[in-house]
DNA sequence: ATTAATATTGAGTGATACTCAATAGCGGAT
DNA sequence: ATCCGCTATTGAGTATCACTCAATATTAAT
């Protein structure tokens, strides 16, 4: 009957829902989505079954408001350890270890729903993902458009690389080789699998990269001086040939 | 009561299956997995409830059987095409061309159950994803290890590569790729999404790789031999023109 | 024709996600 | 301090689901 503690204003209720969010995360994650029923859930937040329909319409609802907290942690730990390196290959290491980091440390959780999600009936996904989890992807996903671009201004990376595609190579190959990693979470493994990843990406952008480029530049030095040469001796054979001609 | 027609032995049984397999296959890919019963399935295939569960104990094991028909057909694609190609890199881009194709085909199939079967309880996951999907899976991304190593024997590509990074590479990004691709079937769109996909790769990988080495050693080799050609020739105007000037 | 084996059936079961009418408890107006 | 309107909360109720099982139909072999 504390009217302090019973305080409905928001802050309750806000505490309410986060408690649901809460358990279920902790259900889905320790027992599997399908494994886990809303009853459960309703058990293990303190509440009755209506109540977590009141708060969530629905136990994909539920679910989606669960990756809508995960997407915010990933893209707000991506933005943070950008800012402090400015190199763009450790830019991008970072970008793939903090990847596989924040899922390989909720892999219980997201192994279990990021597949789910693909998997809600199409209508009810086009309408929802197309709409939220589609849109969380796209502000994740620029984070690293922000870095590749960058860096072709900047000068390191090749100004025409296929943007779309590195991106998938880089988030694909992160999410295929996750499932190879599963057991191992141990860092110095994860960071070697993170540079076999990037590096040969690197290696197609890299400007620098390319030895033929550095060859290219004695190429040059070769070139120019043949140039002066022959342009001397061009020189010469047109005085010459001006006399001549006299 | 043709005893020609009632021929249970077998061929009938067998042809009870198929039809199972393939009202499933249909109604999973029509309506998803989750929103398809199997009382449905059942009234598909012309039979009744319990006989679906006759055939396939489970409505998982129905699904798994459908994935490991599927993956075969990519498996025997896969192989069939690679042995009338030589060329390494044609390989490569033939087999991501019939990656994606044979995944967009399946596509409303596909996005439904690839995703799902992931998703089944772990520990039913592990017992057989383990013994049976994983292995096709290994058997399939075989063919690809396959034809990288005949590409380093031949000398095409760089003996350091790692394998099962490019692997993860290769395969993630085509599956990354191909959430983008699923509107457009169009064969022109697809074949230059592959290439952009495999060109990074094929950068890192190619042993006379880099165009640019190409292009450069060509291109020096081409100069040098012009370089010499003008300088001999400038070499022998200059000497004439000083013999002339006296 | 008889039998042993198995294919087929459909009513039955417990569990599930979700609904809804009834109730409880809060904040604001008086 | 009291009442009122609103909504948070409840839990029994519902339709549906994957799956079971005992009974029956059909087959192959003798």
């Amino acid at each position: 009957m504390n009217k302090l503690e019973k305080n409905k204003s928001r802050a309750r209720l806000e505490q309410r829902e986060a408690d649901i969010l809460q358990a279920a995360t902790d259900l889905f994650a320790s027992d599997g989505f399908h494994a886990t029923s809303t009853r459960k859930i309703a058990a293990a937040a303190g509440v009755s079954e209506g109540t977590v329909f009141h708060y969530f319409s629905t136990k994909n609802v539920l679910l989606l408001a669960i990756l809508d907290e995960f997407y915010d942690h990933l893209i707000e730990s991506a933005r943070e350890g950008i800012q402090d390196i400015m190199d763009t290959r450790e830019r991008l290491l970072f970008l793939a270890t903090n990847h596989l980091r924040v899922l390989l440390d909720n892999q219980a959780l997201m192994m279990r729903l990021i597949q789910v999600y693909l998997s809600v009936d199409i209508n009810y996904y086009l309408d929802y993902k197309k709409t939220h989890i589609h849109e969380l992807n796209y502000r994740y996903t620029r984070i690293f458009d922000g870095v590749i671009r960058e860096g072709i201004e900047r000068g390191d990376l090749n100004a025409n690389l296929e943007l779309p595609a590195i991106r998938d190579l880089f988030f694909g190959g992160l999410e295929y080789g996750m499932r190879t990693l599963l057991g191992r979470k141990n860092t110095r493994e994860l960071a070697a699998y993170v540079e076999k990843i990037v590096d040969p990406l690197w290696v197609s952008m890299n400007i620098k990269s390319e030895p033929a480029a550095m060859h290219s530049a004695d190429l040059q030095a070769r070139f120019e001086k043949a140039c002066r040469r022959l342009e001397k001796a061009a020189g010469t054979l047109e005085k010459t040939a001006a006399r001549t001609a006299r």
